[in-house]
DNA sequence: CCCGGCTTGTGAAGTTCTTCACAAAGATAG
DNA sequence: CTATCTTTGTGAAGAACTTCACAAGCCGGG
């Protein structure tokens, strides 16, 4: 009915505007429980700490959504970027690692709430196999490639220590996943077409300890 | 010995530039271990997943510390690279949340390994306050600015949900707090000269979504 | 001691991302 | 119905980041 979606699609689209968009639904879903028919690029702008323009060009980058003089139509422009970002569907996840990360992660609700169903868990350590969590069993990650393809896996996310993680990656690819969620702090080796995203909590303490120190050593820390 | 360190930073560095700062440590000190006593921006980019024109810019905004016609002394190097990021001494943080995340996080060997030590663990719940974790209290966070102050604490990991996160944030910084690692999926707001660095898991799978979605919406998938 | 091969450090060019600024268009009031 | 006010969508300008390309410097061999 607005603009077109796929035929748009042809200039890439850069991580941080992905990112941007991701924003901008929560904010919109917030504001949405809160009642909020209409909002501005300057309000959302606001609440996503950047510029009004960013998010006008954020989004004209899909289409037309707004109606000039007015804003954007809350509900409709949530529903808009649900389906641009492919969070209209449910996604099959599997978890591979089932320690302390892993288990946090599997009971973390806000998985589930946007579509991510973990489906499959797998582990290679025999105490941990065969427990039931929430009725999901935990398999032997020596299954890997049967548990995948029953399960018809989509997604797997990576909980393990950086050393077992190119092996399960790897097999995980072969088995045709697209979609990898790595916490190893290590650099997984996909061939195009696969898509990668890493989460390096000491990374991140670094980046910190980085600007921290900096404050330290210039004048206007 | 080399270039000036402090003199250098006059010019802004860019988050990314950080980014593969940490990572270049991480490959100097696996390869350390491998016993490598040289290596080329050549090789350190394959490994970093980036290209050699881009280590040695990086590299060359805090000074000069290869030998040309040779790479980079691997033990040195790593040397600096830990001074520059601030990782040369180890840094008192502060664990707000003992719920699941905030436990795994707070058995996770990586941060202590970097320097990152774990002084004190805060919960609203009376439930868990009282409980000790390997030598640490767990203590009301109604007592925050106490402990952040008595612990002399730098950095806080908020491990809450989102509605508690704000206020946790705002009362850190208020006693002097200059970095907050934030797993809450919200935007903190601090004053100039405080770091703040997110953690999104869903945000990172709602990536991995679009990735994937875009991947069927084009001819190349 | 000199020469050829290799690798760094860095201006310049190229690319990508962000901000600016304004025409176009819908809303509202009179 | 017109005037005015608001806000979008978007080329163009500007800023930031990456890649290119090459002079300068170091090493080892003859």
């Amino acid at each position: 009915m607005e603009g077109p979606r796929v035929g748009v699609l042809a200039r890439r689209i850069s991580e941080s505007t992905v990112r941007r968009l991701s924003f901008y639904l929560r904010i919109l879903e917030e504001a949405e429980l809160g009642g909020v028919g209409t909002i501005s690029s300057e309000e959302l702008a606001e609440r996503a700490a950047t510029t009004a323009a960013q998010v006008r060009k954020d989004l004209s980058l899909f289409g037309s959504f707004g109606k000039r003089g007015l804003g954007y139509a809350v509900r409709q422009l949530a529903t808009e970027l649900r389906d641009i970002l492919g969070l209209d569907r449910s996604w099959r996840v599997a978890l591979v690692g089932a320690g302390r990360i892993g288990s946090a992660l599997f009971e973390y609700p806000g998985f589930r709430r946007r579509g991510f169903e973990i489906v499959a868990v797998l582990d290679a350590d025999p105490n941990k196999q065969g427990k039931c969590w929430r009725g999901v069993l935990v398999r032997d990650v020596a299954e890997l490639e049967h548990v995948l393809r029953a399960e018809r896996v989509e997604i797997v996310i990576l909980a393990i220590p950086a050393p077992a993680a190119a092996d399960v990656s790897a097999r995980a690819v072969a088995v045709g996943v697209k979609g990898i969620l790595n916490f190893a702090p290590m650099q997984l080796r996909v061939p195009a077409g696969v898509a990668v995203k890493d989460v390096n909590m000491v990374m991140e303490l670094e980046a910190l300890s980085f600007a921290l120190t900096q404050a330290g050593r210039t004048p206007w820390g």
